[in-house]
DNA sequence: AGCATACCCAACCGAACTGTTCGGTTTGGC
DNA sequence: GCCAAACCGAACAGTTCGGTTGGGTATGCT
C-alpha cells in the first residue's frame, strides 16, 4: 500500500523495487539511503547492488515505472480533458508521493541525460501529438497551440498534488480534495470544452 | 548577473549570498556544496560560518531573499490577474534558477519546520485573502474558492518556468517564450478576467 | 552427491562532506 | 604606530555514504 506500484508477487526484486519508491519518493535521488532502502526490502545492500548497477539507475527504473503506471491509470483523452484532468487529480493528489517521485528527477538530475529516449519527454511529446491530431480533427480548439494546451492541462491538474498545508487536517481531506476536483474540471471545461461527441469523425 | 538577488555593494556577505543562490538553485539543498559556494564568493568556508549558521540556514536565507524579491517584482493585482500571470512567467522563465531555488525548499524540507512563521506558507495565505477581498468588492467571480483561484493562476503562470526540452535552442527562445506568454495571458483572461474597472468601488 | 543460484551479513575502501580551529595576514579607524 | 575586526588558507575531527568483497548458509535441480 505504500509503494506506488506494488508488485503483485513479493520477491526480493520486488520488495526492493517498492522500497526504492518509498524512499526516492520521500529523499529524492542524493538524500536516499541504500542501506535503508535494503533494510525496508529485508534484504541486504548487496542484494540491491545485484539487481541494480547504481542508485542513480535504480531511480531512473523506479521512476520510469510510475510514470508508465500513471499512464495506464489515466488515459489522455484529448477529445475529453476536463475528465483527463479530473483522473491525474485523483490519481495524484492521493498520493502525494506519486508526484514527488517525478519531481526528483526533474531537479536533480542534469537535463543533459538519456536525451535519446528519455520516458518522460517521449511522454511528453506523444501528449502533444495527440493533441495537435485532436485540434486537426476537430475535437480541440486548434487556436491554441498544442504545447500551451497540454501544459495548462498538466499544471491545473497537478494543483493540489503537492500537500501545502491548506489542505487542512486529515480527517476532511477527502472532501477538501473532492472540492478542488470539481474546480480542476470546471476549469479545464472552461478552457478546453470537451467535445460534444455529435461531431463528425473528421471524414464524415 | 548569475546570482537572482545580486546584492548592489559586493562585500564578502553579499558575494556569499549570491553564491549561494546560485548554488542551491543548481544543487539543491543536499547537493550544495559550502566549499564551493566560498571558492565562488572568493572567499573561504570559515566565512561562510562566520555569516550564517548553517548550510540550512543559509539556504532559507536565500529562499526567503527571493521570495521577497519576486514580491516586489510581481506586485499580484487580483483585478488584474492576467497581467498578473504575465509578469509571473516574465519574472520566472527567463531566470529558471529562480523558480529552482524555490522548489528545492519544497522537496526537501519536511513539512515540519517553522510553522508559525514560514514565509512561504504567509506569502500564500497572504494571496489568498488578497482574492478573497477582490471578490467580495465584485472585482473577481465569487463563485470559484480562493485558493482554487490562486492555485491555477500561479500553475498555469509557471508552466514554462522550468526547461523541459520543448523550448527549442537558445536562439529563438525569446520568441518561443514571449509566445507562451501570450498563450498564459489569454488563459487566464479566460478563466478569470481582469476587472474591466468601471464597476463601483464597493461603496459608491 | 554435486552444483548453481539466491541469499545474508559484516567488514571494508575510498571518497566526500560539514563544521571547527588556528596561526598568520590584511585593513581601516584613531 | 596601535588595535580590533575582517579575512585567508590549510588542516583537522568526526561522520557518512556508495559501492565492493568474501565467507558462509539455504534451496533446489539433476
Amino acid at each position: 500500500m505504500l509503494g506506488a506500484v506494488t508488485a503483485s508477487t513479493d520477491s526480493t526484486g520486488d520488495r526492493i523495487i517498492a522500497a526504492a519508491t518509498e524512499e526516492f519518493a520521500r529523499y529524492g535521488i542524493a538524500g536516499a539511503r541504500v542501506e535503508r532502502i535494503a533494510r525496508t526490502a529485508r534484504t541486504s545492500k548487496e542484494r540491491v547492488y545485484a539487481y541494480h548497477r547504481s542508485k542513480e539507475q535504480l531511480y531512473r527504473f523506479v521512476a520510469g515505472r510510475e510514470l508508465a503506471a500513471m499512464g495506464d491509470a489515466v488515459q489522455l483523452d484529448p477529445a475529453n480533458l476536463p475528465g483527463y484532468a479530473g483522473r491525474v487529480h485523483d490519481h495524484l493528489a492521493g498520493h502525494p508521493q506519486r508526484h514527488r517521485l517525478m519531481m526528483w528527477g526533474q531537479l536533480e538530475l542534469p537535463p543533459g541525460e538519456a536525451p535519446p529516449d528519455d520516458p518522460f519527454q517521449a511522454s511528453i511529446r506523444h501528449k502533444v501529438q495527440r493533441i495537435r491530431e485532436a485540434q486537426q480533427t476537430g475535437d480541440l480548439d486548434p487556436a491554441w497551440a498544442p504545447e500551451d494546451v497540454m501544459m495548462f492541462v498538466s499544471q491545473i491538474a497537478t494543483s493540489w498534488s503537492v500537500p501545502t498545508g491548506l489542505s487542512g487536517d486529515s480527517s476532511g481531506r477527502d472532501a477538501f480534495l473532492a472540492a478542488r476536483r470539481a474546480a480542476i474540471v470546471m476549469a479545464v471545461q472552461r478552457l478546453f470544452p470537451a467535445a460534444t461527441g455529435s461531431h463528425p469523425p473528421h471524414d464524415a
